[in-house]
DNA sequence: TCCAATAGTTCAAGACTATCGAACTATTGA
DNA sequence: TCAATAGTTCGATAGTCTTGAACTATTGGA
């Protein structure tokens, strides 16, 4: 096992770290997709098509240190998941509001 | 008069960009404070104390340019006010939504 | 048991972005 | 017209992101 994913407690999540993670729009794209699923997803299904392993590893790290998603080893891959129902304890109704944004401008484009 | 402030209309706004605009401290720290008071403030008074007035200009560029803010000049100085009924139109309850896990994480610090 | 395949992570270098002092512009009031 | 005030622009340094290459972990099969 190589070192274990660290998850930060929810009372440590910071506001400032969940809008930077969100900031980007492959991580927003990450989050939504980890939304719509219901159960959790591999780092590849979860990121967007030919990016780079790295890249895709440095965002999904962004995201754990947030406090946004959990990461687990689950054989040869790792499993991702929101961490919804704990964040809205400490931010209520902030992460669907973004992704509630995000369909919004989905369906009527910058113009 | 110099070159004057260049405002977006709110139909090209982006999720990202008010998003990456927030994601700074300093810069959701501007909005939360024009958002309290009833009326635009000028950049020092909006600003944190003790800011070099170009690093401030710069955050109200961003600000600016993310659609968040609007600036007029207004004699010597330049007065800031959100846009908030715009950007509501947009993207309803957003930037409440926000405002409102700032307050909640000022009164439940991270620990 | 050993090897190959798969899935991610770590590292290092170049590209990009933020910060801040210094110089500049705009406006007002004396 | 000059000085004071309020911001903006510029350029250099410092910090962050992206990416290929090398590395680690796990599994399944020979």
């Amino acid at each position: 096992m190589q070192r274990p994913f660290v998850h930060p407690p929810i009372e440590t999540v910071t506001l400032e770290g969940i809008l930077y993670a969100l900031a980007d729009p492959v991580r927003l794209e990450i989050v939504r997709k980890l939304g719509r699923g219901t159960c959790g997803m591999n780092c590849q299904t979860a990121a967007p098509e030919k990016m780079p392993k790295s890249t895709q590893s440095h965002h999904f790290q962004i995201l754990r240190e947030a406090g946004l998603i959990r990461s687990e080893r689950r054989g040869v891959e790792v499993v991702n998941s929101l961490r919804c129902d704990e964040i809205a304890t400490r931010f209520p109704g902030l992460v669907p509001t973004i992704i509630r944004a995000a369909s919004e401008q989905d369906s009527n484009p910058a113009a």
